[in-house]
RNA sequence: AGCGGUAUCGUCUAGUGGUUAGGACGGGAGAUUCUCAUUCUCCAAACAGGGGUUCAAUUCCCCUUACCGCCGCCA
């Protein structure tokens, strides 16, 4: 058997979007669960649409998932250059092979009147299909138009090419996830392979890059099925193996359009700086369409590569729901490892004074404030309340716990007493245990308790465990926010 | 319009010619807790519709419907 290889083959007119970044997954698995090669090329024939930023974000985005490729751009291999603007001195000489073969022939129509052609068409309600106008052209007539300044395009006979290698006008082809599809070829119009301007169109520099690139297995979205049968028939015309194709199904957003940017985040740069881990990310994405054969959903890649098989994967599409990407993430968080985790969290807690913490007390912050996070950046709003002096008061904490006479009485009773006390989490905890426990005689639950306490420092009604918070605080600190919060109505 | 594809709880999915149709997320209820959250327990929730084939169809076939994709000198 042949060497085993895919390819993911973006095209940098945008940040690698989350449907790439599943399908470049994909690829992977299949490549590492058959021994196979995993290569990136970079699809920038359209010059317009292409910039330099969005090439690093792929490279970037790739990476950061762990999708790592062994042949490519930055890393080279046997079969370059692997960006296709360099690769623009190969295309006319194939596309001259397939116009010695017959398979293709230069169309002189403008734009005008192939639009011309179309406006019939849909006038007709037909679907337009190229009429070949161009297909029996004399040396004259060509030579004709080229004094005129017209530029030839080069399309490809899709018909000849069909009768050339197939019985019928049906061509078909087994996808790995979809099975056996097939289409009747009389209805694909002649396609344009060679723009006008000497640069090959999609359809046909895939064809030559895959085929140069000795790919084996092609697996890609499904919008991609109707392209298949054209490049079929130019591999068939060129004389190449065909490779296997397996067509996977969309990534649809809730309310099942196309994922756009108004359902939030679509490049994987973006949910990365929304805080989202790009384990989960991948472990998630995997998930769509892909099912563990022992129901154990939470993995690594390399893990799902092990019990990856194409041929399972789901053909139909599948719905990019927030809550299950969110269920875990959080889930990634409370595995992360506490050092890993105070790195990744410093980068969205960038409006406070770290150095106000020590390492220790960074790390017992982190510690207590962890669990509730869906993604990292939650962390920004979860402990303003370990910075500064002061707090701000949050009106519910001030209207329903502040405001109240049991409060105020716990305040002072509390600032009394924890004068006293030292201000280490052990000792806190035991102190605050039989302070609640006092107040619970005179018929004060804890709860209402341990909400003035915490209404006064922390400015809120709920959030971290009040031992830890009390202790990072410091005495100092923590009374300073008590008597702030009794003053006025102990004026009473 | 044409062509192609898809159809199991709200979502991601498992599964089978005969099953109490399974799991996960989300939802609901309860327990734990100083709050939120976590964790644990329990509950509700699906085979799109209609024809066949068959002793039997969620499973196989056909039709309908719905949805998605493609119809560029974009990729």
């Amino acid at each position: 058997m042949s060497e085993v290889r895919v390819r993911i083959a973006p095209s940098p007119s945008g940040n690698l979007h989350i449907g790439t970044a599943r399908t470049a997954l994909f690829n992977y698995l299949f490549a590492k669960k058959n021994n196979g090669k995993f290569v990136l090329r970079i699809e920038d024939t359209d010059a317009e649409r292409t910039s330099q930023a969005y090439i690093d974000n792929i490279f970037d985005s790739l990476k950061a998932l762990g999708l790592n490729w062994d042949e490519g751009p930055d890393v080279g291999g046997e079969y370059g250059p692997y960006t296709q603007s360099e690769r623009f001195d190969i295309y006319p000489k194939y596309a001259q092979i397939l116009l010695d073969k017959g398979f293709a022939y230069e169309c002189f129509c403008t734009p005008e009147e192939l639009e011309a052609e179309k406006a019939i068409a849909t006038q007709n309600k037909k679907p337009y299909v190229y009429t070949k106008r161009c297909e029996h052209l004399t040396e004259e007539e060509k030579e004709k138009f080229r004094k005129e300044g017209r530029k030839p395009a080069i399309r490809f006979n899709i018909s000849k090419a069909q009768r050339a290698f197939h019985d019928s006008s049906i061509l078909k082809f087994n996808d790995m996830v979809k099975g056996e599809l097939h289409v009747d070829t009389d209805l694909l119009g002649d396609f344009v392979i060679m723009k006008s301007n000497g640069t090959p169109t999609y359809n046909f520099a895939v064809v030559i890059d895959d085929m140069l690139m000795k790919i084996s297995h092609i697996i890609r979205g499904e919008d991609h099925i109707s392209n298949t049968f054209k490049q079929i028939l130019i591999y068939e015309a060129l004389g190449a193996e065909v490779p296997e194709f397996g067509h996977l199904g969309m990534i649809l957003a809730p309310d099942r359009s196309k994922l756009s940017k108004r359902h939030g985040a679509t490049a994987v740069s973006e949910f990365v700086e929304k805080g989202y881990l790009t384990e989960a990310l991948i472990n998630f994405v995997a998930l769509l369409g892909w099912s563990p054969s022992d129901g154990v959903e939470i993995k690594t890649v390399d893990e799902i590569a092990k019990d990856f098989r194409i041929h399972d994967v789901s053909s139909s599409n599948s719905i990019f729901e927030y809550d299950k990407l969110n269920w875990m993430n959080s889930h990634y968080i409370k595995m992360l490892d506490i050092e890993d985790l105070k790195e990744r969290l410093k980068p969205y807690l960038t409006k406070y004074d770290l150095s106000e913490l020590s390492d220790a007390q960074y790390t017992r912050m982190v510690e207590v404030t962890r669990e509730p996070l869906t993604i990292l950046s939650d962390i920004t709003d979860a402990v303003p309340y370990f910075f500064g002096e002061d707090v701000e008061i949050e009106p519910k904490a001030q209207t329903e716990v502040l405001d109240t006479e049991v409060a105020q009485d716990v305040l002072e009773e509390f600032a009394r007493q924890a004068q006293g006390w030292e201000f280490e989490e052990e000792n806190l905890h035991h102190k605050l245990e039989v302070f609640r426990g006092e107040y619970k005689e005179k018929g004060i639950k804890p709860k209402v308790t341990m909400w003035a306490i915490r209404a006064a420092v922390t400015g809120r009604t709920c959030g971290a465990d009040m031992t830890a918070i009390l202790a990072i605080l410091g005495k100092e600190r923590t009374l300073h926010r008590v008597r702030k919060a009794m003053k006025p109505a102990v004026k009473n």
